[in-house]
DNA sequence: AACATATGTTAGAGACGCTAACTTGATGAG
DNA sequence: CTCATCAAGTTAGCGTCTCTAACATATGTT
């Protein structure tokens, strides 16, 4: 996993947010509270987790998140923000070596995005389950078309298209739609019932295949 | 509508009509206080629902839930499952009318699902964004397994096949996922964004016959 | 009428979110 | 080097929340 060392500047924000801190007390505070939010979530479940619990685990006292985050909410996003970073680097991570244009690399994406689901099954939630229903925040809706259009490029040379038409937008649409359900129905029944009874990479060639002809 | 419950001893009767225990202080406390959480979690959202809050609502003590729900989890299962019954009977009544065999009767499910998760976020939400993932209650398994078995049903009929075959179930479920997906993704982006964009009924009707040929 | 039980109440313990006020330590100016 | 400044930590405490214990009362059975 991403280890996370004190003397690492490791915490690349995204853009808005002020520039890197330099260690004082702690060291990188801020990121070790990232991580432990991280961890808790997966442990625990986004429901059960508290910024207590968190504050214990990276030794620290239950005041100190106030001075890097707004609130609870605010702390869970930037978790969530810094796993959509991940996610979105293993898609694209997925692509190569896979020839251009070829439908597999829809496929890839496909996989990368029910692996996310299965191995990071509370950041997936917190990022899709509807905790940032009812939070505004331009990160979050970039982060998510960021991962749409990777997709849309990838149609759009399946396609043959030269560009984002509509009928890639429609068909990418109804690919990400399949995609999504399908990591929830994984991430809800776990592997273990539903990933033995379908091989995953034949379902989403398949899928690919009717959607794209 | 009938709630086809099976009670232990202790709690004797969930919402509905046949109310055969009578009315005590409150009249229906238990009932009442699954509608207030109904109100609540579609008000403020599954995460800033309290006990407490419905209590309010309901008129009565912070301690009075207790009697009738194990614990705040319990409170919102019951709330879930009775969302459930709702979403179930919903879906069974789309297919009044819509000739057997038809694929219409798939776009039909598909809609209804759609439309639960557009009109009700709040118990989506709770039904499938995972904050069951962690309970084991066979009540909402079988919930599950019921919805999908509704499907199944009219998926064998429409491929012509005599029950649920291995073909069956892969379709069905593939339909599933994508109809659950879109269900999400509408649910996360709102209609304005991209029901305006998509047709919903076309849209499924395209799935509905990729999916089936 | 008397009793047992279901259903409500009040009081309070313990955890949590968050704020206010104080302390500490790194940094840069003179 | 000294020291003022300010970021980043601390302790203390308020209000809210979940849940329990102990108590009070309605119901309906005998």
């Amino acid at each position: 996993m991403s280890s996370t060392e004190k003397n690492h500047p490791t915490s690349r924000q995204t853009a808005g947010l002020s520039v890197s801190k330099k260690a004082y007390h702690h060291g990188d505070l801020r990121a070790a509270l990232i991580e432990a939010t991280r961890q808790l979530v997966e442990e625990k479940g986004p429901d059960s987790f508290s910024v207590s619990e968190a504050c214990r685990r990276a030794g620290v006292s239950t005041a100190a998140p106030y001075k890097h985050f707004k609130d609870k909410t605010e702390m869970l996003v930037a978790t969530v923000l810094e796993g959509m970073d991940r996610h979105r680097d293993k898609m694209l991570a997925a692509l190569e070596g896979v020839p251009e244009g070829s439908p597999e690399r829809i496929t890839a994406i496909g996989m990368e995005y029910i692996a996310f689901a299965l191995n990071e099954p509370g950041i997936f939630r917190l990022k899709f389950g509807g905790f940032t229903d009812r939070i505004a925040d331009p990160r979050l809706e970039d982060g998510g078309q960021q991962s749409f259009g990777i997709l849309l490029t990838e149609v759009a040379k399946c396609l043959g298209e030269p560009g984002i038409t509509d009928e890639v937008r429609r068909r990418g649409f109804l690919l990400w739609s399949f995609v999504h359900g399908l990591s929830f129905i994984l991430h809800d029944k776990g592997l273990a019932e539903k990933g033995e009874e379908f091989d995953l990479h034949t379902l989403l060639e398949d899928v690919s295949e009717r959607m794209l002809s």
